[in-house]
DNA sequence: CTGCCTGCAAACGATTTGCACCAGC
DNA sequence: GCTGGTGCAAATCGTTTGCAGGCAG
């Protein structure tokens, strides 16, 4: 159902008549690489060196491609930055209050939750996700360095 | 345990020396009158004509003091601008993909969701809430307007 | 009175847009 | 060769910061 491996996204660009750039095949690669939910400008710092001329605008302009395409979703979360997630399958997080750390919680780790009753108040439910935050095991360690 | 109301803001004003200003009343009075999880900018709209010379930045530091006091939470969502809830207890959302309209989900709608076992991955969990995301009311609606 | 708070302006960071050139198909 | 994609620069939007004056306690 979701798109999620570099072939799928090319057959995905091919039938709507797109082109599959060194950019978008880098930058999804990059995404699909990462656990820790990435800005556009972290993909961009990450993916600069391997593209050269690469646009910071170019990544933005990308990964919104993506998220149209199925390949990415934008993630909830509540800073003023919007980050991506490769994985667009159902799925909740562990946020760390202190360094804003996201990671995937590991399938199977939270039981059912329930989907509200809301046929009353006209909102049609598609998806939901769950985040959970606190202290994150870096940030709780003070780790032995400084 | 959290505070809820100007006299709660208040005291906890008076507590650490800080002065309840007309500023901080009437953003606080703002913030609590609404439901819709406003960003910075739409609470300075609101106000500015309660407040002659009300400035944008005023509003920013004020709902930062806000959260720093408990009396508020910037709420997690997937767009890049900072949102506010003046309700600091657990509870969860209803988040339109269309229009990114947010409401709680009224208590009680649903059940318990249990906290995932972590103790092996060193993140402590303090909180957690839920963003259950579709189509609301309104955007469904064609509405007979256009 | 005195220090915290605000307003202003400017800096800053994230994101978007217009346009000319370049590269997939 | 066409058409869509990219790079660049500039505009825009959201947010933060430095400083001088104003108000709550």
């Amino acid at each position: 159902m979701s798109v999620q491996t570099i072939e799928e996204v090319a057959r995905a660009c091919r039938d709507q008549g797109m082109a599959l750039t060194v950019q978008r095949r880098t930058i999804l690669e990059e995404l699909l690489a990462r656990r820790d939910h990435p800005s556009a400008d972290m993909i961009f710092d990450a993916v600069k060196s391997r593209v050269p001329g690469l646009s910071r605008t170019t990544v933005y302009r990308v990964l919104d491609t993506l998220v149209r395409l199925g390949a990415a979703r934008k993630v909830a979360h509540d800073g003023a930055v919007v980050r991506f997630d490769p994985n667009t399958e159902r799925h909740h997080h562990l946020v760390c209050e202190r360094c804003a750390g996201m990671v995937d919680l590991p399938r199977g780790m939270v039981g059912d939750i329930p989907l509200p009753d809301l046929k009353a108040s006209g909102f049609t439910i598609k998806d939901f996700s769950v985040n959970y935050s606190g202290i994150c095991d870096g940030c709780r360690t003070p780790s032995q360095g400084s």
